[in-house]
DNA sequence: CCGCGAAACCTAAATGCTTTAGGTTTAGCC
DNA sequence: GGCTAAACCTAAAGCATTTAGGTTTCGCGG
């Protein structure tokens, strides 16, 4: 019986994977491995338990969404880059749905202070530092922004707007929109 | 041994109020039993199982938020009306965290066309037409508010922004702005 | 008051997943 | 060629889900 030569990464990258293919709830370890004809308990030796095996599938989705971030962001500005960046989060969440699921779920300390984690946040002050916004402005931004993708992308996730007219593209160009107008004319304190 | 006289309606409350204390996850049919002092198998009388259960909970807290959607909205109108919605949302995902995380599942068919998904959808769409819209962009209109406030309600719960300076509240705020500028100035297909 | 049917509750058991503990085999390296 | 680390195994305990079928309680009509 040949090995399977497992280590932890080659087990971590399989469990996405899986979780992309099969849906994130129906990840378990005793179907990962099924897959490398292994024991169930010889994945321990990889990965401390299942809790722990989501928060690196969570660290590796973040990893990946960077370089895909990093990739769409380019040269663009102002709208394009906001779309690319979005879009990129879009993409990533349709063709890896176990992976981005995993990535919504609460973060631990070590992976919000990862280097990923890092570069993901600084790719999007980047973006959105081709706004006009005043600096202590520019959490609130993020969040915003994170909010209303995120939420998109949930609500997308769960049929709750998938297959109804009208198109959920119209819905999401009108998003970007939106968000494009906030960041050009940001709301303060005492505005009108 | 004095009965528990369970009902489907005691069971589902009582499992909607464990959630709440104990998280979403731990929720197991054997702690439910537990707290009935009764055994596991007994409450598949009164549910199907575990999935349908879930679902009920998403059914029973969609029922109670309309509720409160309605009492907070009252007479309002406008961003009152628009800030109005959006708490009652998120004091009731802060209230009963449980619960809300059983309503960000995917919803059934028949939850999606039950009276009260109508309810909040229909108070939704009055509060949305205080704003100049037409008619046709009210849907996109829709799932704007909904990805930004369920979103940021997901952010917040999965701690990526709590305890965090600046302080959230004006994180909000500034969303409930954004939300009230994009619905009062609409962007729509052709726009500069 | 009696009995009867429905509903509430039980025990028993199968299945499957997670996790720990400890033992065996393989591969590489000095 | 043997030693060591890592890869893999078996065994077993613990818990959750779910089905099947049996018993008790309660209310109601006769």
């Amino acid at each position: 019986m040949a090995r399977a030569n497992l280590t932890s990464a080659v087990v971590i990258a399989a469990a996405a994977d899986l979780a992309d293919r099969d849906g994130f709830d129906t990840l378990t370890l005793s179907a990962l491995a099924r897959g490398f004809g292994v024991q169930t308990a010889s994945l321990y030796s990889h990965v401390r338990d299942r809790s722990t095996l989501i928060e690196r599938i969570h660290q590796l989705a973040l990893a990946e969404l960077a370089d895909r971030i990093a990739l769409a962001i380019g040269g663009r500005s102002g709208r394009d880059a906001l779309a690319a960046l979005a879009d990129a989060h879009r993409d990533y969440a349709r063709r890896f749905p176990g992976r981005w699921t995993a990535l919504q779920r609460p973060a631990t300390e070590a992976t919000v202070r990862s280097e990923p984690a890092a570069r993901v946040a600084g790719l999007t002050l980047a973006m959105l530092r081709g706004y006009p916004l005043p600096e202590s402005e520019l959490v609130h931004a993020t969040r915003l922004l994170a909010a209303t993708v995120n939420g998109f992308l949930a609500l997308e996730a769960n049929g709750s707007i998938a297959h109804r007219e009208p198109a959920v593209e119209t819905s999401w160009q009108r998003a970007l929109d939106v968000l494009d107008s906030a960041f050009r004319d940001w709301p303060t304190e005492g505005r009108s």
